[in-house]
DNA sequence: GCCAACGTTGGC
DNA sequence: GCCAACGTTGGC
């Protein structure tokens, strides 16, 4: 039977990878590396199904918000660039034979016709238990509950 | 560039 | 296992 798809929001730097980018990439997928939260790592690792949906999230910049949607296309599996000593994302904890960290690969899905601010998002009252909309909260993975999907979907027509 | 909030580290 | 110090995130 297969498992019900789960929707989600990931947040990426526009500067360093954004939704144009995804679309610009081979085959519009791109390894989502670099992740080192342990609750963001977990999400990925335990959680994400081939074919879960995220919410690309432009974060850091003017403004934030998120701008489209993209697919699971591959499920957890570790993180090599934490291998890599040369790698921003480099840590010396993690090793092949125990890797600590985890990446997902995204597929380009749709991009919105306009972006759907922050500034939007809070103007909702049905949205406001998002974790993205609590008072400091940095998660940059997190899980969106399916009305929250729709809502959004539709401030996005 | 500021800074509040939060996560991680490491000495004890 | 506590907690102070430090580093990072990310909106403003």
């Amino acid at each position: 039977m297969a498992i019900k798809t789960r929707y989600w929001l990931m947040k990426s730097e526009p500067d360093v990878f954004s939704i144009d980018d995804l679309f610009d990439t081979p085959n519009q997928t791109e390894a989502w590396d670099g992740v080192r939260n342990y609750q963001a790592r977990n999400m990925m690792r335990d959680e994400m199904q081939l074919g879960d949906l995220v919410f690309f999230y432009h974060s850091s910049c003017k403004p934030p918000g998120i701008v489209g949607i993209a697919e699971i296309s591959k499920t957890a599996y570790p993180d090599h660039t934490a291998w890599d000593p040369g790698s921003p994302y480099y840590d010396p904890k993690s090793s092949s034979e125990n890797p600590r960290w985890f990446m997902v690969d995204v597929k380009f899905y749709k991009k919105y016709p306009r972006m759907i601010t922050l500034e939007e998002l809070k103007q909702q009252p049905e949205l406001n238990e998002m974790p993205l909309l609590k008072r400091g909260s940095r998660l940059s993975i997190m899980p969106v509950t399916q009305n929250q999907w729709e809502i959004i979907n539709k401030l996005a027509e």
